[in-house]
DNA sequence: AAGAATACGGAGCCACGACTCCACTTGTCA
DNA sequence: TGACAAGTGGAGTCGTGGCTCCGTATTCTT
């Protein structure tokens, strides 16, 4: 829903104000978290907050613009290594490189949250978009036996956006990573029965 | 430095009142979450908001009361724990029991990573008796075989933060906690090497 | 070049939430 | 039981943050 074309195209200065505020808005959330506020996004663009507001008439909507734009790109780095060699290692080496990411960048976990559950349908097409790419990368490496059959796309998702938060709010490290590729990776790992079971 | 002996005691109404604050709180924050207002609060306890803040002169220091009655509570089942005939199940059982309470109540994640890292010290004592208390019960689990013995209390500490935020914001399920499961009970999975290694 | 049409900026409005203050009530102790 | 300390309630203060409004500036069009 972002600018659709039934409008007149956008005068030269409003589109370029548009990609400032956006990109400022996406380092402000990264740094500040999503409670940081607009006000500080209008300067970090240097523009006026009723420019912000013209284009994004919502703090919500900015927030989700910002969302969608993450989720795009994670979406598109997943689909760039659809054809990789090493199935295995194209999709452990994504997760790691989400995660690792989502360190620095506040957003990307809420925006993997979101994407989850799309409860509040915030996430738009690009929720279920990477979830689609994220898709295809486990089903290869699934075939290619790198990880086990029985796990879905929307698990990979949840335990992705575990992971981020783990690592971004509690301090998670290296050792955490390892223990849930193991998981994914573990054909059962012993059927001596000890484990599991949710009470 | 929950009310120290300094002072006289409190008086019977006073202390009544503080338990009663207490109890609302914590009912609030886990439906509501954290960011609840402090006159929710009185309002469920019955009381004014000038009695909140007598006892809690800062939201803050609230919020610590609620999380550190959270994970003194946690502390103590887990040392109920510590005797158990079956070390395995009484790690494996704690673990899930813990992810499944998040599902309702939102403070527990937060409680968790708080006491993660006591970047603030926020958790006081707390967070580290509840690492204690899982500490034994993990190095039982691993004595008995059904945990690997590589990972640290540190970091079931940060996955077990990962779950909460996975399960109450994410979405995950029974699927995501198994995957876990069997990643701390793999005796390394396989050597051949396609896993890991974050980039 | 000049007249729309469009966009800009930021002062100001409003709601909300943390926290204060103090006249009043209640427990405690002699 | 009286008197005083301790505690209570909630109206009000203050600051913040989302959002609006409109006079001014910039672009587009012819």
């Amino acid at each position: 829903m972002t600018t659709s074309a039934s409008r007149r195209p956008l005068r030269a200065d409003a589109l370029r104000n548009r990609a400032k505020v956006l990109a400022a808005a996406e380092e402000v959330f990264a740094v500040q978290g999503t409670s940081a506020s607009t006000d500080e996004v209008a300067r970090r663009a240097g523009v006026g907050i009723g420019t912000v507001f013209r284009h994004f008439p919502t703090k919500e909507s900015l927030l989700e613009a910002v969302l969608v734009a993450l989720l795009e790109r994670l979406a598109e780095e997943a689909e760039g290594l659809r054809s990789a060699d090493d199935a295995g290692a194209a999709f452990f080496g994504f997760f790691a490189r989400v995660v690792s990411r989502a360190k620095v960048k506040q957003a990307v976990t809420e925006a993997l949250a979101e994407a989850g559950v799309d409860a509040h349908d915030r996430a738009g097409t690009a929720g279920p978009g990477l979830k689609a790419a994220l898709g295809v990368l486990l089903a290869r490496a699934q075939a290619a036996g790198a990880v086990r059959a029985d796990v879905s796309a929307g698990e990979v998702m949840a335990l992705l956006a575990g992971l981020c938060y783990a690592t971004e709010r509690a301090g998670a490290d290296e050792g955490v990573l390892r223990v849930v590729f193991d998981g994914l990776s573990a054909r059962r790992a012993d059927p001596r029965g000890a484990g599991p079971s949710a009470t």
